[in-house]
DNA sequence: ATCACTTCTTGACCTAGATCAATGCACAAT
DNA sequence: ATTGTGCATTGATCTAGGTCAAGAAGTGAT
């Protein structure tokens, strides 16, 4: 965990195309982690834009109280969806959601994943056509 | 704040052209919260998609220790990205970076700020011509 | 001064997904 | 049985933004 004492970091992915998409920039005063938990292996780069002076804070997931866990782990998942929709096509934030909600998908009309993945239920239509073709 | 103990509840925000996005979706066990403080109008709705029993907590987010207020906080502002990604196109997702944070615009490559609005430096480049045009 | 390196811009073309309109298909109400 | 009403599908067309390639302009190193 690192708090910017001054200077600019930005903190960052990197897509199977090699592309780098940037998750969050961090000025004065502000907090930049990569929001790994454990073991789970961690998909954001931090750099510094500028010279800049920082503390670094050692955070352990474990010791947190269990609300301000699952504020984290909240905002984990919102890393992964922001991180997604500038990264990834419809086809693959369709498949993620299909694993990460299974049970989901059988309790909610189509048009309504459609909404949350952010295409209209006429592309989710298709894309789901397209997948069922290939295999 | 609601505590989902059965059912489904979705959380959706509805951009200028009255189409609705789903935010997130609530099955037994979330919590899903309009997200609002104090007296900052909330742009999500919240409604049930199926017969749901919930319980209801009152938030006071004046309440909060520090630490838990700036993770409520960076929530915030994670879910007015993933919304922005979703519903509205480049040219606002710029306006509204530069409206929110006009410093970082002075001291970031325009490329960096392509790579965290989700698009090329040649579409930024494009569409900051456009804005300069139209004034 | 010149070369190398990087950023920004511009142009030509391409593609994922949107939009619009029509059709089919359940399931509920009469 | 028939008439809605809402959802999913399909087709035709359009558009925002991506890709690729070529300048232009700034900056630093030799």
């Amino acid at each position: 965990m690192f708090t910017v004492e001054s200077g600019l970091l930005r903190s960052y992915s990197i897509d199977n195309k090699g592309k780098e998409h940037i998750y969050m920039f961090a000025p004065e005063n502000w907090i930049i982690t990569d929001n790994c938990e454990g073991d789970i292996p961690c998909d954001l780069y931090i750099d510094a834009i500028e010279d800049s002076t920082i503390t670094v804070t050692e955070k352990d997931f474990t010791k947190l109280t269990s609300d301000r866990k699952s504020l984290v782990k909240r905002i984990n998942v919102l890393q992964k969806r922001v991180i997604m929709l500038m990264s990834s096509p419809a086809v693959e934030r369709y498949q993620h959601f299909v694993e990460t909600y299974p049970d989901i998908i059988q309790r909610v009309p189509q048009r309504m994943i459609a909404s949350y993945l952010g295409i209209t239920p006429e592309a989710l239509s298709r894309l789901r056509k397209e997948i069922s073709k290939n295999k």
